[in-house]
DNA sequence: CACGTTTACGCTAGTCGTAATTATC
DNA sequence: GATAATTACGACTAGCGTAAACGTG
């Protein structure tokens, strides 16, 4: 059947269609027009239907099965020629370092995915870290010292080549011995007030601008009174008992604290891969084409029994 | 170079991975031990580097630049037998026809630009639309008797296969005659109070009092006045002068009528391609990996010369 | 008849198998 | 010394080229 197919076909095929006839093919592929002939016939014979039909006087053209046959032969063809290229360089060790921004919203389990994910496409090459706030990382990724980043969205998709690669919801973090503890989901109205503890606003200005839009969606007004530039930061104060923070819900907790999802919300942190449109590091098609197929998943449980729905807002980074 | 690899000695590579030595593939393979060997060396020999580190005792493993051919040589020997499944089927006409669903809120142009896509996917292959409102066309796609839908977000990501094609700015539309027509950008202030024509909150409730949550946001109570069941209603209401509407800026437009965004804002209306979990089309599986590796692009001019930036708001569908 | 594809046939490359050799634990 | 990969060599498959036949405009 189809498992005697080889790419020497494959290139006969599209060398075919390219040229529109067989003759033209074989000038090309520098075989005789006999060989090309026979190899397409076997292959037809082989597979069981025919992939162009032999249009007498001007030109073979394709059927419909032979289109979907060319289309991915010139993919894979052209995948070929990257591949060998890429493992190639890596065999030589000529991958540099990929340089690896991220802003201190994006939890450090999710890098390790990512991590992950890159050490099993590119075997044992580099990645440096370089966690910044969102402004500066993009302004490097702009001058070419950053290959790419892990931002929160919404991140300009004309300026950059942005995949997105999260949705996590966000939840209430508070200390575990707190009585609204006890309850398995949040009513906003109760929590809101306490809601108090925010990332720097200078770090993040459109995400700490949204979080008070949000609120006053559901007529809730919003009193910032502390506010902290990292993660660990917040938490701290969670635990001082300045009030209660909104994070991520995949942000690791320390101990003597809790998260809960507030009913009936679903606000979300979009994480996205982010690179230069004109980023040269030659492993960037090969992420975004990974992370666009298969995208990224942190192998850790839901944080509660309840589904998460897509959600209607996004928290901006 | 590269170019004499052939399938042949990607199952080769495989087999000696997933048998952990050269003996055991050969078995698997129904070759001779030294056939296989000869093979490889002749393969890494042509490519210039190493696969597989001879191990002696307890099995071969592969070097990095190996992992990742070995990688992307599983994934195309997968991809040879799907895709002359597929090109058979193609051949004896047995692709059923592509039952497929759509929202009043997905326009024309969008759908066009989709059956040009799978035209181009599977020659000669049938798409039977239906168009119906949302929540029909899920229950719908839940019986079975849907293959897959066209839908604006969001959708359960849990429930169903979900793909984004689309992420398309609202505009307002108003007679071409309007006086505020003269502005290439509207004052949200100026306007919000004659936006007054809404789809029907009915076809659509998360989408109609997510419009509402929008323009609270911005400080501006929204006068509900007029609603119709789709965008051609919406149109014929605009130029009788009921009011303005807040459209797709995709939506093709009755003559008489224009749009012009709002300043500062950057609302979306987002549509996604959706597909039940145990759909059995056997298109299903190449159309989502085709969307997601290139996405759908409408081959539409932008409407205004601004560019759009990603926005922090999604309209619901 | 012209142009291009297919069939026929002999040649050779290269792939496979058997058997002997080498390497590693 | 056992297990497994490599080398050696002969056999045969099958891909190639040349030349002739066949089909369409």
């Amino acid at each position: 059947m189809s498992s005697s197919v080889e790419f020497r076909h494959l290139e006969y095929l599209v060398a075919i269609y390219e040229g529109k006839n067989f003759t033209k093919a074989a000038e090309r592929l520098y075989r005789s027009q006999p060989a090309i002939s026979h190899q397409v016939r076997a292959l037809e014979d082989d597979i069981g239907f025919p992939i162009f039909v032999r249009g007498g006087r001007d030109g073979v053209s394709p059927t419909p099965a032979g289109r979907l046959v060319l289309n991915w032969a010139r993919n894979v063809l052209a995948e070929r020629l990257e591949i060998f290229v890429m493992a190639r360089a890596i065999h030589n060790g000529e991958v540099p370092p990929l340089r690896l921004g991220f802003s201190p919203f994006v939890s450090p389990h999710l890098l390790q995915t990512f991590r992950d994910a890159y050490e099993e496409l590119f075997p044992g090459c580099e990645i440096q870290l370089s966690g910044t706030e969102l402004l500066h990382t993009l302004q490097r990724l702009g001058h070419g010292t950053l290959d790419c980043a892990v931002l929160p969205l919404p991140v300009d998709k004309d300026m950059w080549n942005v995949v997105q690669i999260m949705q996590s919801p966000l939840v209430v973090c508070m200390r575990a011995d707190d009585p609204l503890a006890s309850q398995s989901q949040l009513d906003i109205h109760e929590i809101a007030a306490r809601i108090k503890i925010f990332h720097d606003p200078e770090l993040h200005p459109s995400a700490h601008s949204r979080l008070i839009e949000m609120f006053a969606e559901e007529g809730m007004p919003l009193h910032v009174a502390s506010s902290a530039a990292t993660p660990s930061d917040m938490q701290w104060m969670v635990k001082q008992n300045y009030g209660f923070a909104l994070i991520d819900q995949f942000t690791t907790l320390e101990p003597g604290l809790t998260t809960r999802p507030i009913a009936g919300i679903h606000w979300t942190a979009d994480i996205a891969f982010v690179s230069s449109k004109d980023g040269n590091h030659m492993a960037l098609p090969f992420i975004e084409k990974f992370l666009k197929q298969s995208g990224l998943n942190p192998g850790r449980k839901r944080a509660r029994s309840e589904r998460i729905r897509p959600q209607q807002l996004k928290l901006i980074g």
